[in-house]
DNA sequence: CCTATTCCGGTACGAATGTACCATAAAACA
DNA sequence: TGTTTTATGGTACATTCGTACCGGAATAGG
């Protein structure tokens, strides 16, 4: 199951994130176990060992995927040093911590939202889910704060929910732009 | 593909019915063929007798729940006829609108985002999941009318965003209570 | 009443899935 | 070096799935 060797570790990693690239691109049902090994370049037998099963393979693709998703927040920050003190900078860099930076794919902004609905009928997500929501806000608040515009934990929150709930409606439109959504509603409610 | 007789269009309807019930109780994965023909009490293949695919068949699924929905919502709200003019009743209908009564199962909160994320995918959901949002935001309007607090189109959209928003990021809380969460920002927002 | 079209339903096919098995190879330890 | 775990990977199994097939029943048109 966990691996001991090193090459074992990182056979284990290729597997995750090999994994974390098939739910990136085609979300939960595109992460199989022919498919992880496929892209991994490892035997089928492989995911077996290494995961008791496929729960547990999606479980640390989740994980991964959203803490690389979390460093490239951090780093975009980090880069940003000087950064204008405007709202629309901070709406801005909100977005890009939500739902990526603009020139991501759409799908990642549907698995967003895919991974509230699939984690409220798979309780063994709720913990990662659960941490990583914390590191998010924590990237949001340091966001908004180096935008200048500094927020208390629940008016956080209301933002978050308005975001979320803007791109989520935005997701049927026939050509869907869910960022200029979030955008439009944010700025509507700083 | 479309039946012409009145028994055909029966059992065309009554295969409709059980599919959306799956789809109420298990999410778009709990609907397939051979489910949705024994919960009609019918035989396979009429299944893909009076549906080209299955996607035609979730299709019609999906605009047979809603519409229920829809229809129950509308009948809650002329039951109400002496409505309390305050914002919390106000706050209570808009929740019933949006996901469904206090009474109703988890498992309807979590379809309706679960439509957002495989209509997103799907592109042919696109039509019908937008006349159905311009019906429930007919009925949001009178329920707010109703509750002496009527909006404008601009300001209803910011009340679901935000209620959408709320609900599905708790949907990943270890003992989720959705319909509170939405509460609780609503009633902030208003 | 006869024929032709529609309806019906049991069955089967091919593909994909998660997972178990097991013989071999490598490595760890004695 | 010998032995005992651990790692490896090809293969197979049991299910489940969407859908096609096709003989027979029902019904409609003449």
């Amino acid at each position: 199951m966990t691996a001991s060797t090193p090459k074992g570790e990182r056979r284990r990693h290729a597997l995750i994130e090999a994994a974390a690239g098939l739910l990136d691109e085609g979300g939960f049902d595109a992460v199989g176990h022919r498919a992880v090994a496929e892209r991994a370049g490892l035997p089928l037998a492989a995911t077996t060992y290494y995961f008791r099963s496929l729960d547990e393979l999606v479980a640390a693709a989740v994980e991964h995927h959203a803490r690389a998703e979390l460093g490239r927040g951090w780093a975009r920050l980090a880069e940003l040093a000087v950064q204008p003190q405007d709202d629309e900078s901070a709406v801005e860099l909100v977005l890009d911590a939500l739902i990526g930076p603009a020139t991501a794919g759409a799908e990642q902004v549907v698995l967003r939202y895919e991974r509230f609905v699939v984690a409220a009928r798979r309780p063994w997500l709720g913990p990662v889910m659960r941490e990583l929501r914390t590191e998010l806000d924590a990237l949001l608040m340091g966001a908004l704060s180096q935008a200048g515009h500094p927020v208390e934990a629940d008016e956080l929150e209301r933002l978050v929910a308005v975001v979320d709930g803007a791109v989520v409606n935005a997701l049927i439109e026939a050509a869907p732009d869910p960022r200029a959504a979030g955008r439009r509603m944010l700025l509507r409610s700083l």
